[in-house]
DNA sequence: ATGTCATTGAGGCAATGA
């Protein structure tokens, strides 16, 4: 389908996103504004709202990406676009419970990672039996990503958590209290997943900064940078060691008629290393400073 | 409780989810 170079697939830096588009219908301008913009190689979409037969493949494959998806009528719906190449299928939907119709889970491999685009579920109102699914789709997912972890394989998992993973991640944590985002069985469970190795891409490179990813429609929070931070990118051990920026490409959040989400993104280097031999070359500087420092003290 | 937006089923608005 696509004309691409084999050297198109071995790229020297790797930009993989997330973005809730809330309507992939409603959406598709700023999605084509953006993708032409930023040329993300790899792209995670959640809250597609639309069924399959409604997603536009026609014009995203126009704007030079491949395509899967997974719809669903009204609500939900995940897809994974790749630049100049179709990505390839390796999971739809997550394991553990073959009753959930929801479209939340898709999992692909394209330019030489494999990228699992989730849509968690939101769980309000809390307590209830919303709250309950939104748990047990952690624990399936917390179960799917253990085995991804452990395959040794570079994975990025990508995708609206809707968890504040911390009171950094939210502009007043007080105003969220109530919320199935920021419950403490939310939290743990998104602990948890890090536990099993993952690095958060953003907190990795900017561990005290206030970054958020979202800003909902309500009393002005956009325009008041009240927001929160519940998209997320996870690296693999293969790939942490090649993440070389993050960040949220807000000015989309700044569009008329946006989304309440901002596209979120990590840039990795092909080649691992570059970050050990800085590092290396920091512990040397620093062997040498504390020996200055004692000399100098009386 | 409220605020706003996208979606749907039925219709020119109300209910639902987020």
């Amino acid at each position: 389908m696509f004309l691409y170079r084999e050297r198109d697939q071995r790229l020297s830096k790797l930009r993989i996103a997330t973005f809730n588009v809330n309507g992939i219908r409603s959406r598709l301008p700023h999605l084509l504004q953006w993708l032409a913009q930023e040329q993300p190689d790899i792209v995670c979409l959640q809250e597609l709202k639309a069924v399959d037969g409604s997603f536009p493949i026609g014009v995203i494959r126009d704007a030079g990406y491949g395509a899967l998806w997974q719809g669903q009528p009204s609500w939900n719906g995940v897809a994974i676009l790749a630049k100049g190449m179709d990505p390839l299928e390796s999971r739809r939907g997550l394991p553990g419970d073959a009753a959930d119709m929801q479209s939340r889970y898709l999992e692909a491999a394209a330019h030489g990672v494999i990228v699992g685009c989730l849509y968690l579920p939101n769980g309000n109102p809390q307590p209830g039996p919303k709250f309950e699914y939104k748990l047990a789709w952690f624990e399936r997912f917390i179960k799917h990503a253990a085995t991804l972890y452990k395959s040794g394989h570079p994975v990025v998992l990508a995708g609206d958590y809707n968890v504040i993973p911390t009171d950094l991640d939210v502009y007043n944590p007080r105003s969220w209290l109530k919320d199935a985002l920021m419950q403490p069985e939310s939290r743990e469970c998104y602990a948890r997943l890090l536990a099993q190795g993952w690095t958060d891409a953003i907190r990795e490179l900017h561990p005290d900064e206030r970054i958020y990813t979202f800003w909902d429609y309500f009393r002005q929070h956009w325009p008041r940078n009240a927001g929160l931070r519940i998209d997320h990118l996870l690296l693999s051990a293969d790939l942490a060691p090649r993440l070389k920026a993050a960040g949220v490409d807000s000015w989309v959040r700044d569009l008329p008629k946006a989304s309440d989400h901002a596209p979120t993104w990590v840039e990795l280097g092909m080649v691992a290393g570059k970050k050990k031999a800085a590092a290396k070359r920091v512990s040397t500087a620093a062997k040498k400073r504390p020996v200055t420092r004692k000399a100098k003290k009386p």
